[in-house]
DNA sequence: TATGAATGAGTTTTCATTCAT
DNA sequence: GATGAATGAAAACTCATTCAT
């Protein structure tokens, strides 16, 4: 197990780099990535020197968050394939459950600068890339449980998914709900059983590769 | 029926006007709400201060994008009501065919501020429930076609279509083809035939109303 | 003659481009090219944003003035070649006489960081190149007179007259006269009659052409 | 005489002062009394707390330098007296073999920050006083010897010698070629014969007091 | 005593908005 | 009416200095 950047820290020094993670994530999240740093610095309750001297810049901070949110996505993945019952629901289960996910698709997928950044992070590429390959072992047993149609690959599940997490609050009606039912639909036309033929190729893992898009 | 701010102006003014909407349309759509005032001045082909003669503020001019953008696309729904076949094939069309939409999801689903802005706006929410109104035609119609699955409601339907319109460059496929086949996922999900019973009631037009979102 | 960059400029805004330069240069000639970008513009008498408008950066502020002082330091060598009697009072006249010198030393000579902002600049070398070479037609023409030594080329003079132009207040004696004396003492060096002989050989125009130091 | 600071430390402590001076030293020397505390920190080995608990803030850490570089070079100039056959060849030799000389010029003539500093600090003023004293005494003995010329005094040489400090590389010939040149060409200035005789009155040691400039 | 973490004030730079021409 | 110049407030980043461990 490879030691962290937090390793040999003092211990109120590990405890701030913790809270600044946090905030960052959380403000990522909701605000995108270009939240004063400030104000990060605020709710992470340290001065701004402080967080750039473990970040030296926005960047910086930006590659920290999406690479442990990554890792973290990564290791769900695997546990909801170890723990579920089906593919079917490990698939549903990672949806549902991983909040990182949130910030990735925020980051990543929400905004042409962050994206710029991860794109050129070999580090944030590399996990990008073990979680799709989870997404596509967990999409290759549901097609072989025969819960999930045949001519979709990781990628188009993936693009699907993304979706739900681009999901800005919208109307008078639980975000929750709306999502929910959303989600719902998105598994109906994902399910197993005569639909439209879809057009072009499945969407592979390889094809979401942080690469510049289009070029392939 | 009000004159529109258009009229009565000098022919150059009049054009310095369209200009400068086409140009915040463009940018506001492939850059979002918060691209400098002097960038859309300078793609209108005039001055700043021009831009303020005609919009007070920021905001005057997203006000006045959503505006024009709804405007076009109620009208471009009515007529995919008339000339298409099918209620089905409007639903489609609607979608795939309206390129103001982008701009409005961009602006009302994508930016907190803007949404906040638009919220506030007497006009554009009277132009976005006239939308909605079609949309909800369009709805019922398809559900009575027996196309269109009976458990959904014309927001569900917004909220799952306004996902392909949030769409951002992903991977090393053409976009295009990763929207077509999302769309297609959709639509296979929308349709009617025996799919997983959707939890809550249908999202109405009535519930996609720029009210505080949770509120209702 | 080509057009400056202040032609077709209102004329405020001309006005205040002046300023700016003549703040800069004054600034940067007694304090170094570090001194704030706010206090300049304070000196200007214009708002930082102003000097903002027509210099992106301090980097092209100091390129402006580096250019703007080498072209009349070239123009005022010309002129000084013209108009004095032998070569010996035009050498004499250009240090004497040339303000512009001043910051100009204390750009190239003094701040390294100035320095590879100015060598990285094509026109500034060009420029110098221009003064050199005035520079070395008057070191051969005083060669000619009699009165300078044979074995100093325009790059051993210019070394030594640029010492003459760091100076910083030193005594408590007026900063003139310590100079004054100083400069006597090195043109006593450089007269021609018997003195001791200069070790390596005559540093030329060409040696000091902004090119990395030592390369040669 | 009284016990310097590095008395009665622990061998460490006494290891890091000397650390901390010689790192100081050189980046005074080389990049200006304005080099980051943590700069010199890191260069010396130790942390920047280590430096502050030895200098309680910057202006102490500049007083430190200049003073053991002043008592230094007196020592030099003494011992050059009494080694050197000549006055004229001890002139030479303490230009050329003081390396504290640099940092002196370095902090006393280059930057007006460290001037002041330096001026308010009797230490310094009397090292300054002692030094300026040996450089008046070679200067009177090489004018009685007939090697130098009698309208200079010891200020006159040490501005002039000053001048060779401050060089800072120039152009693509090695920087001690220039160096040497310049040396030799002020000698010649320097030396007896009848030259240009110079305006004013010689500038003696004890104009160069470090009181305000232009005061006298 | 040594260390290096934390702080916050100081600078650079950008951009929305106002205003003189 | 149009223009683009001027302004200043806001945000990123650096570094001297203090302080907890």
């Amino acid at each position: 197990m490879a030691a962290g950047p937090e390793v040999g820290l003092r211990a109120d020094a590990r405890r701030n780099l913790g809270q600044i993670l946090l905030a960052a994530r959380r403000m990522f999240a909701e605000a995108g990535p270009d939240v004063p740093m400030e104000e990060i610095a605020r709710q992470a309750g340290v001065g701004v020197g402080t967080l750039y001297r473990r970040f030296p810049d926005r960047e910086a901070l930006i590659r920290a968050v999406a690479r442990e949110s990554l890792a973290n996505v990564a290791d769900e993945a695997r546990r909801a394939v170890e723990e579920e019952p089906s593919a079917w629901a490990a698939l549903i289960r990672l949806v549902r459950h991983s909040q990182r996910l949130q910030v990735i698709v925020r980051l990543a997928l929400m905004s042409s600068r962050a994206r710029e950044i991860l794109r050129d992070d070999p580090e944030t590429q590399r996990s990008c890339r073990a979680v799709l390959a989870v997404l596509g072992e967990i999409v290759r047993a549901a097609q072989d449980e025969g819960t999930l149609r045949e001519d979709v690959g990781a990628g188009d599940v993936a693009v699907l998914f993304s979706f739900l997490l681009k999901q800005t609050p919208v109307a008078n009606v639980p975000a929750a709900s709306v999502t929910e039912r959303a989600f719902v639909l998105m598994l109906d036309g994902l399910r197993a059983r005569p639909g439209t033929p879809l057009p072009g190729r499945p969407i592979t893992e390889e094809d979401l590769d942080f690469r510049q898009p289009g070029e392939g």
